[in-house]
DNA sequence: ATGCATGAGAA
DNA sequence: TCTCATGCATA
């Protein structure tokens, strides 16, 4: 219980610190109170509102998210730790905490995940690192190159501008 | 844990 | 069209 419930203050400037020891801590109780992270997703859907995935979950321990994302995910997962606490002073057995009821999500359609091979990796990436918004003819020149359908090209620039701006 | 993908909303 | 939050699928 120690110090998991401190006011540490995010705000412009050094936030890396404090979002990573709030994190750590997390993960630790997590850990300890024996929870998966796809455990504490579901929770956070049952009792606070939007329940998440495992996915989320490991990004927010592992500071994978951004910084507006870590503060809004925050509250709710202070306050998972507050009740988990709270109910397991109160007698609560873990194994009663841990029964979880997640209700299946509707599946959205998915495209098959494409795998880039190792040579196309390496050709995004270089290519990243001299243009990192390749406009129209120019993705579709990379298109070309690297045997992609556009749209694999394009999203992959998305996300890996995303990843730069975490 | 992370890569490729979706979809709602901003620009 | 891009960003952003988010997740299924995969390594």
């Amino acid at each position: 219980n120690v110090a998991i419930n401190d006011n540490n203050i995010i705000d412009e400037g050094e936030w890396e610190l404090p979002r990573r020891c709030f994190a750590c801590r997390f993960k630790t109780l997590r850990c300890e109170y024996g929870f998966s992270q796809a455990d504490v997703g579901a929770a956070l859907g049952r009792r606070y509102g939007s329940d998440f995935s495992e996915t989320t979950i490991s990004r927010f321990e592992g500071l994978v998210l951004s910084h507006s994302n870590m503060c809004k995910l925050r509250p709710s997962v202070e306050q998972w730790i507050t009740d988990i606490q709270s109910a397991i002073e109160s007698g609560v057995s873990l194994d009663q905490l841990r029964r979880a009821c997640k209700n299946v999500p509707p599946l959205r359609k998915r495209r098959k995940r494409t795998s880039l091979d190792a040579p196309q990796c390496l050709a995004l990436d270089s290519y990243f690192d001299v243009n990192q918004r390749p406009d129209n003819a120019q993705m579709a020149d990379v298109t070309k190159t690297l045997d992609l359908e556009f749209e694999v090209v394009r999203v992959w620039f998305c996300n890996r501008r995303q990843k730069t701006r975490r």
